[in-house]
Parts: structure tokens; sequence; C-alpha cells
RNA sequence: GCCUCCUUAGCUCAGUCGGUUAGAGCGACGGACUGUUAAUCCGCAGGUCCCAGGUUCAAGUCCUGGAGGGGGCGCCA
């Protein structure tokens, strides 16, 4: 096949000179002008045909969703609308598209109907956007971590593990379903699984990113993730991506500074590397805010939101503040939340965070020390042994996008947590062996890659900023 | 898992109090036009009213159950 010149390098490419370009058609207008996109960028590039010198059978088949190759003359644009055009010719139709039967026609598509063909969601402009800066977040997180000498730590995505506390877990095994190895006392015989024993797909990679960290460091994991959680809702995903930054020698503040350092730059890398994409679901956001009521409205556009971001330091404060903020708002003493602040110690629910972040600090927050009751085992107890040093990063829309903390690395407390919370040692003694042997302080956090591709896009619904969702009951494609 | 709303043409949606032959816009198709920008103009076709029961002289419309989808909540990233 001819070499393909990219569209998105032919809007740079010397023009009077012939270019072959593949794609597929998005509209053919006026029986003269085809627009072809390749995935490449945004925008389309034009064809242009002499319709009189071409036979008519060729060009019916010239249909939107058609995959062409063309061939022709790059000029200077002689209509408004773009800078260059290709003078087709040569068209061969590489495959034809019947449009009575082509779900995706040049109209605008409702974001469901487009998550029911995701096989072909791709080709539409929004995203083809979004999986563009999907990837460009994915590629700025690996050089924002090489470029400060991290190790990239590749956890197991099987796990032997069942005390990572982390939620529900999917199952993993070979055995027969309808013919389960059963032991004397009628219990799964996990000997005859495939593994020797019972495993699941992990639930996180933190414990073996601390391994690594008490080592070499600096690491961090990005890998898949599995919850088996009946969550429904426009923020969860049954598989999503997680980045798993973990740090020896780093406190709760050092902690803070690597998770806002690294949001500002991914959302600055997109700013700069995505401003096309950018500014298109910049425009389809505000489309789609003109039909919604004033309340429910964003004060900000997409890339001023962004924007705003990074040029902000992130509010931080601790739990008992958030609360006293709480205790003392509007919306509390109106009886405006559905879960009334009473208390210290109550869990904060995403109504509370949204009222901090969205209507009193209107900027991101980072909220510290919580009660240890509703934190997990692994971070570190504070002097008082009432709080301990767990951060969130809380957006405005998403809620959470990172949770993190600095790790327990104190022995006797932390196998005294365990104790307490119930977590079997004996099988963690591969993790305490790392407080055994030359404890040091580590702190470390999770960020959901598909959280932070939701706010950098301005999407609102998870499944749309992942190809394939697998959520409860759906796992099509 | 809980609450709530929705399901009518390929898509987005109207459809009044239960009453004759179920409509519109967009898209598709046919034609005209030929420097268009989701082209435009004219014309035409297109329906398992989500499924299964029930009430009724009569059900897209009311009732029961089921399926699918949206939004909210919980769990969290």
């Amino acid at each position: 096949m001819a070499k393909r010149t990219r569209i998105k390098d032919i809007f740079s490419a010397e023009t009077e000179k012939r270019y072959t370009v593949m794609g597929w058609v998005r509209t053919f207008r006026n029986n003269q002008f085809i627009a072809l996109n390749d995935g490449s960028c945004l925008s389309n590039l034009q064809a242009v045909v002499d319709f009189e010198n071409w036979d008519t059978n060729l060009l019916k088949r010239i249909t939107t969703g058609a995959a062409l190759r063309i061939e022709g003359n790059l000029i200077t644009s002689q209509g408004k609308g773009q800078t260059v055009e290709l003078v087709a010719d040569k068209i061969e139709i590489l495959g034809d598209c019947d449009p009575e039967i082509y779900p995706l026609q040049p109209k605008k598509h409702s974001l469901e109907f487009l998550r029911e063909i995701a096989h072909l969601r791709f080709r539409t402009n929004t995203f083809s956007a979004i999986f563009r800066v999907r990837h460009a977040l994915a590629f700025a997180i690996h050089k924002f971590f090489n470029d400060r000498n991290f190790v990239y730590i590749h956890s197991p995505i099987v796990t032997g593990s069942d005390a990572e506390g982390a939620g529900e877990m999917f199952q993993v095994t070979t055995l027969d379903l309808n013919q389960i190895p059963r032991n004397e006392d009628g219990n799964i015989n996990f000997k005859k699984d495939f593994f020797g024993k019972a495993t699941n797909l992990t639930v996180s990679g933190q414990l073996e990113a601390e391994l690594g960290a008490l080592a070499l460091c600096d690491v961090y994991t990005f890998g898949p993730t599995f919850r088996a959680e009946n969550s429904n809702t426009s923020r969860h995903l049954a598989e999503f991506w997680m980045i798993e930054p973990e740090v020896a020698f780093n406190d709760l503040n050092d902690n803070m500074d690597l998770a806002e350092d690294m949001l500002k730059y991914l959302i600055s890398y997109v700013l700069e590397y995505c401003a096309e994409d950018i500014a298109f679901l910049e425009q389809r956001l505000s489309e789609e805010e003109k039909v919604k009521p004033q309340a429910d409205r964003s004060e900000m556009a997409l890339r001023d939101k962004l924007k705003f971001c990074i040029e902000n330091d992130f509010e931080r404060l601790t739990y008992t503040e958030a609360i006293d903020i709480l205790k003392n708002s509007t919306p509390n003493k109106k009886g405006k939340f559905q879960y009334p602040i009473e208390k210290w110690g109550a869990d904060l629910q995403s109504e509370h965070e949204r009222y901090l972040v969205e209507k009193h600090f209107k900027k991101p927050v980072i909220l510290t020390n919580y009660p240890k009751e509703i934190k997990a085992f692994y971070m570190r107890m504070d002097d008082d042994d009432k709080t301990v040093r767990a951060m969130d990063v809380l957006f405005p829309g998403i809620g959470e996008i990172i949770g993190g903390s600095q790790r327990e690395e104190r022995y006797d407390k932390l196998v005294k947590r365990m104790e307490e919370m119930h977590i079997p040692t004996e099988e963690m003694s591969w993790f305490l062996d790392t407080r055994r042997y030359g404890t040091v302080p580590h702190a470390g956090f999770g960020l959901g890659f598909e959280r932070l591709v939701l706010f950098v896009t301005g999407m609102t619904n998870i499944r749309d900023v992942i190809p394939f969702p697998r959520f409860p009951g759906n796992a099509e494609f």
C-alpha cells in the first residue's frame, strides 16, 4: 500500500505536492467535498472532487463511514473554513459503508446511544478527542515520573492476597464450576486450582508498591484495577486504571506536594499538547450546559477551570477543620444536608465534599488527618491516637480523585491496628517484613485515572472516558 | 444494594381525559443545484408504541410483573 500521510501532518505539509491519505468519510457535501478523518487529529481533511469527470457509481459509494484512499495534489484552499485541501485525482474505496444501516450519521447523537455502540463511537469527534486526551494523560504520567527518577513497578494483576482491604474482589479460577473439588470438610479444595490457592484480581497495587519503595525509594504503579462492588454511579467502574506512587522518606506533606505537582503537571500537559481536542470538548460542554437549568450550570468554561486548577494552590485542611466549617455552614444550619453534620467522627458524604469544594473554597481541596475509624489499617497513626495521616484530594464535579496517606512504618503500631481491624497478620507477613527489616517513613496515594480523564475532558459519566466500560451487569465488547 | 425518572421511525422527541388511519425535527433514500462546511431546495419511504400478562366495548395511554437505559445515594479511585 502506498505511503500514507497522516491528516494531522497534512495541515502543515508543503502545498503543490502529491500526497496519499487514508481514512473514513465524515460527510460528502455537494457531490464535491469529502470530509475525511483518520483519527490523527480532530480536524477533517477536505478532499475536492471534480464530479463531472468521475464515474457516478464510484461517487455513490462515497458515503458517511466509508473507508477511502485518496491521492492528489495539496493546494491552498479555495474556500473558507480550512487552510488547505487535497484535489483528488485517484480515489479507492477501501471499505464500503451502507448508509441505510450505518448507525453514525452526520448529526448529533446522544452519549447514551453512542455508549451502546461503543465499538463505533471512536469515529465521532467527541470520542476521538476523549481518547487522544486519555492517551496524552497516560503518556504524561509516565513522563512526569520518569523525569523525577521514579521506577515503574508492574504490580501483579492476579493476587493471592485477600487482605488488601479495598473492596470486593473478582475470583480467578480454572476450576470447573460445575464440578468443584471439595475437601473432606466440604470446603472448596483450592489446592486443585491453577495456582494451588484461592486467587483474585487485584484491587490495589499499593502493598506491592510499598515493597518496591522500601528499596528503590521512588516508585509508581499504573495498571488495571478491579472492584467487584455493586456500584452504579457515574464515577465508578468495575475495571479501571489506577496510578499509585509510593515514596520512601516522604511524609504526609511531601505526599500532598507530590499529588498537587502531579495533577498540575498533567493538566498543563494536556492544555499544551491537546489544545485542539480540549477546545472542542470545551465547546461541546458549553453547548450541553446551555440546555441545563441555570443553577446546575458550571460557572467556568473547561479551559478556564483547568487553568484555575494549575494557577491556584489546592486548599489544605484537616478533617477536624472541615467538620467545623461544615457544622457552621448555611446548608447544615438550614437542614439542607441529607446527612446533617452533628459531631466529630462522622464520615463525610459526597454532599459535604461537594459543598467544601464547589461552594466554600471553589477550588481543589486536600483533606487530611481523618479519624482512624473511617480509614484503612496501613495509615500512620497521629500522636493523638485518634486521627491518621490520610489525605483525600477532592475535585469539583468528581469528588475524590486521589486517596492516600503516610504509611504506618512502626511495626508494633501496624500490627496493633491490623489486629483491631481483623486483618490476618500471618498472611501479610511478607508485608510486615518491610517493617521488620530497615523500616522507614514513607507515603503514597492512588489516583483514579478515569476520574482524571473525566475532569480534564469535562465529561460527566466515567463510562464515556474508557473505551469499553465494565460495570455491574455489563461486559460488552 | 437503595431511591427516582425514562423506553413511540435509524437518532432526538411530541402524542391532551382511554376513543377513527400514531406525528415532528434530524438522518437515510430519489431528484435539482454545484466552492460546500452536520451544504441548500423539492420529493419520498420508514413503526413488534421495550417484553409478558391483566382491566375495558376500546390500551401508545390505566394496572401487575419482567428487561434495558438515565440521574441521585451508598461503597471508593
